[in-house]
RNA sequence: GGGUCGGUACUCAAGUGGUCAACGAGGGCUGACUGUAAAUCAGCUGGCUUUACGCCUACGGGGGUUCGAGUCCCUCCCGGCCCA
């Protein structure tokens, strides 16, 4: 008897959708695993964006080779294009773009911030017009969950609105009630469904801390699979960063994932790391890529994940040292036949990726994509052993 | 040889008497990018300097007309086309 209650035990264990491995001794920094249908993330994890189903100028098969977990798509971009006539029909983003690991959706909540002169609110939901076609959408909290159901990602997240900054506080207050009203109409639409996807609520709030508080324990009264915290990056100073993850996170359940939507520079994420979050996403690498921006590891090898070397406390420094960028449009790469970097680049010198921009050839800015994802999963592999073996 | 059209900054190319150091595009140089309307966007791109509604030097060369010329006239040089 007692060994069937353990059993039972340990298998519910085994099946949590998320387990915590390991607790910082030094700050909320931790290391856990997150199950979704599409398999197992081990957290801190940096999701690449793929907006449109597919992450700029990469296949899948090379976004497996980067060791990447799971990749973040878009609710609004993919209802305008390619459409849930064609997503139904093929069976979800998951086959549609080949890809067979876990999927996080955007809910669409960041457009009603980044395309804030095509849209209207209203206490339902958000009239869209398509900036290309023009044509509209009205995208509501439960459409926003259907749609993700159509999608078939691993994570959706609620329908929220992502205030711009300056945010005044009447306006913050207000926006967040409707988010959190949205937020429960979006975890109802949810529990109609008998599906595995997992749902994410967001706290909002802008830079007040009554509000960002206030978010945090509505959404999580109302109960989700994770929390995001969104609305950060929207302009405000970078200073309010951190004391909007010290004021929210507290109030965030512990057994759950935290996702910190949006950020951001190295130095930001492992702030963030050691203020509790588990995961992230940004646009960084891959738009800065395309851009001719590289992030690369200073010192002079990057950092070797068995190694106990200086890279390990070049990683805890305060002064976010352990890498830099270069923009390799930079008349000073013309002659630099120095590898791009010495990963997964190593035959490809920094004049050939110079000379690629300057020609414009497309190979440029796969290359540079290469290099920045590598760089960003890398860093997150190692703030992963970091935490392992008690070093952050 | 005659006629004709043209020669503008790194390149192409606007400009037909003052507000032209000279539109625009490309190229070059440098920035910026944080839940992607982003292979995008911004600034600079004759020299000097106290970076300024400042001073020089500049629109093939030279010479005129004019208060004032990239713009009008003369001439020379060079190029395209047509006729001999």
């Amino acid at each position: 008897m007692i060994q069937l209650l353990m059993v039972k035990e340990l298998w519910l264990e085994l099946n949590k959708m998320f387990k915590v491995i390991k607790t910082s001794k030094k700050n909320q920094a931790r290391l856990c695993e997150i199950s979704t249908p599409h398999g197992k993330i081990r957290s801190p994890f940096f999701m690449p964006i793929a907006t449109r189903g597919a992450v700029k100028n990469l296949t899948v098969d090379e976004l497996n080779d980067l060791g990447s977990q799971i990749v973040l798509s878009n609710t609004y971009h993919l209802l305008i294009r390619p459409g849930m006539k064609i997503m139904k029909k093929v069976g979800g983003l998951h086959k549609f773009m080949n890809w067979s690991k876990p999927i996080l959706t955007d809910s669409g909540g960041f457009q009603v911030f980044s395309l804030a002169k095509h849209r209207k609110i209203t206490k339902n939901g958000v009239h869209f017009s398509d900036p290309q076609s023009g044509e509209k959408y009205f995208i509501t909290p439960k459409k926003a969950i259907q749609i993700q159901q159509t999608i078939g990602s691993d994570i959706m997240m609620a329908f929220d609105e992502c205030p711009k900054y300056p945010c005044t506080k009447k306006y913050a207050k207000e926006s967040l009630e409707l988010t959190t009203k949205w937020a429960q109409l979006c975890k109802d639409q949810k529990l109609k469904s008998k599906n595995k996807q997992l749902l994410f609520g967001i706290v909002q709030g802008s830079i007040y801390k009554d509000l960002r508080i206030e978010s945090a324990k509505q959404l999580a009264k109302i109960g989700f699979d994770g929390y995001a915290i969104g609305g950060i990056a929207v302009g405000e100073p970078r200073k309010y960063m951190e004391q909007i993850l010290k004021w929210t996170i507290p109030e965030l359940p512990q057994k759950k994932a935290r996702y910190l939507m949006g950020v951001g520079k190295p130095e930001e994420i492992i702030q963030a790391v050691k203020n509790g979050v588990d995961m992230f996403d940004c646009v960084i690498p891959t738009r800065e890529a395309r851009h001719g921006r590289l992030y690369v590891w200073t010192g002079r090898s990057e950092p070797q994940l068995t190694s106990e070397s200086k890279q390990r406390l070049r990683l805890t420094q305060r002064a976010w040292n352990f890498y830099k960028t270069i923009n390799i449009t930079n008349a000073k790469f013309v002659n630099d036949l120095t590898p791009i970097n010495q990963t997964n680049l190593k035959p490809y010198s920094k004049a050939y990726l110079h000379h690629l921009f300057r020609t414009n050839e497309p190979l440029g800015m796969r290359l540079a994509t290469l290099n920045n994802l590598n760089f960003y999963l890398m860093l997150m592999s190692k703030i992963r052993e970091l935490i392992r073996v008690g070093d952050i």
